[in-house]
DNA sequence: TTGATTGGTTTAAATTTTTAAACGATTCAT
DNA sequence: ATGAATCGTTTAAAAATTTAAACCAATCAA
């Protein structure tokens, strides 16, 4: 039924997702590691694809693994960071975003 | 087919809009608007339901407008302010997200 | 016209975010 | 062990965002 306090929930719980994903730097890591789901990328790897230095790197992995986007792998002293294969936000997303157009029709018919 | 080109095309026209959506105060913005979709809202009328001054209202809103969220009616010197009924927006982040997963569960199957 | 109301803008300050330099910890090869 | 390589962290600086105070323009009522 998506009632205004269910929605602001949603919101709350997705404003991580969302600023994660709106950060233009954010989003070529997000398509490197499109690019390469198979064996997952090092953080030098994504220094290059991306123009960013690797503490800037390493940072927006942190802030991308919070936002449960990706998670790594650790072999040795190496780290392979790869995109979660399931992403329960997207679905949260989603929602959310049927919620919004839900409301938004039913207000403008009445 | 969504190849990674057309991929980062598409997060780069929906930054605004996902930056738009992240932050909070924006967040009770729109909800306060979601709730009042008939006549809209007037910026006191925002400054009360969201605890912010009238210029960070205005802030917000100015943000809102650019990413097509909201629109604007002026009667006198009286702004009302609405959400859009037609957000082409949501439409494209959720092919974005379609796309997103599509490529990671192309790859995941390989 | 005058005074009051509404609300956008500008400037500057405060806060947050982003970045880089330096450092430290761990692993691997020799 | 020793040296090299990988990468996270910390600290501090730079940049961007957010906010508020003050100001200005436009409209409306008297």
């Amino acid at each position: 039924m998506a009632n205004l306090q269910v929605l602001q929930t949603e919101f709350a719980n997705l404003s991580d997702f969302l600023i994660a994903l709106g950060d233009e730097k954010r989003q070529a890591i997000i398509i490197a590691l499109l690019a390469n789901t198979c064996d997952g990328l090092r953080v030098t790897d994504l220094t290059e694809a991306t123009n960013l230095s690797r503490p800037a790197v390493s940072h927006h992995l942190k802030i991308l693994k919070q936002a449960h986007l990706i998670f790594s792998r650790s072999e040795g002293t190496k780290n392979y960071y790869y995109l979660s294969h399931n992403i329960q936000e997207i679905d949260d997303l989603k929602t959310l975003l049927d919620h919004v157009t839900a409301i938004i029709n039913a207000s403008g018919r009445k």
